[in-house]
DNA sequence: GTGGTATCGTTCGGACATGAACGATCCGTG
DNA sequence: CACGGATCGTTCATGTCCGAACGATACCAC
């Protein structure tokens, strides 16, 4: 709702590019604990980043675990990272900016009725924007 | 990512039962845009809607079009409405603090780049909260 | 009336995405 | 060494949701 697939999916993208870009060796767990998304979804989405070249299997160095990777952004998928980075940090202030508004609108409707919701909005609606 | 897609479903349904609150006789094409959903999405939410008893389907009343309905409310779907928009103020308000954490973090990163980003990104992460 | 166009609710294929598995591998304990 | 339990990457059934259809109905010009 507000917000297509295609971008949840490339908030996605991004969201793994730039955490393989700070620690290539974490696991596929802790990828999707860290940006928010299902195991197995971070499995669809590398496989996704691989395939397109954005990132490469590498060895997995701490103590040679043959079940573990090292997941290597490739210099294309540096550049993807770089590219999705500026289009996510203006669909954030966009998305941020229509989340003000919607909690503005609802407050405001939220107070016509019994619930001291406004308790919970206070601050909000107040500045010009 | 960072929304599930049960909360996602449930931004739907309140979205939805607030729509046909205000107006009982829009068409599933005009719930869908209002709504940022698809239309077999509107019809998929409005089905779980109606079997769940909070929404009735009524007669539609400007030309009795034999094609449409009004989608009326139910006493529980009034309650529901309200129970849930409460729980929508409170989701969206730590929506919208962690969105603004997320872009100051992300204004940070790409400050030191060589992408002039800090442009979109002004008025983020000056004041306290 | 007849034909064309627009919109209605509905359906459907397929792409996502989840949560719970799976076998393989690691590691500590005896 | 053997054995549990924890964790790895991977797979799978299931549910969610989109986008493009569909037939039915409305409207409008002729």
């Amino acid at each position: 709702m507000s917000v297509t697939r295609s971008k949840r999916q490339e908030d996605a993208r991004f969201r793994v590019l730039r955490l393989l870009q700070q620690n290539p060796e974490l696991s596929q767990r802790a990828l999707a604990e860290a940006a928010g998304i299902s195991v197995g979804g971070v499995h669809y989405v590398l496989n996704a980043l691989i395939e397109t070249g954005l990132v490469k299997l590498g060895n997995f160095t701490a103590a040679d675990d043959k079940r573990r990777y090292a997941y290597i952004l490739t210099p294309s998928g540096l550049a993807e990272k770089a590219r999705l980075g500026r289009r996510f940090l203006a669909r954030k202030i966009r998305e941020y900016e229509a989340l003000r508004d919607e909690i503005d609108t609802l407050s405001t409707e939220l107070q016509g009725s019994d619930v001291p919701a406004q308790a919970l909005a206070s601050g909000f609606g107040r500045s010009s924007g």
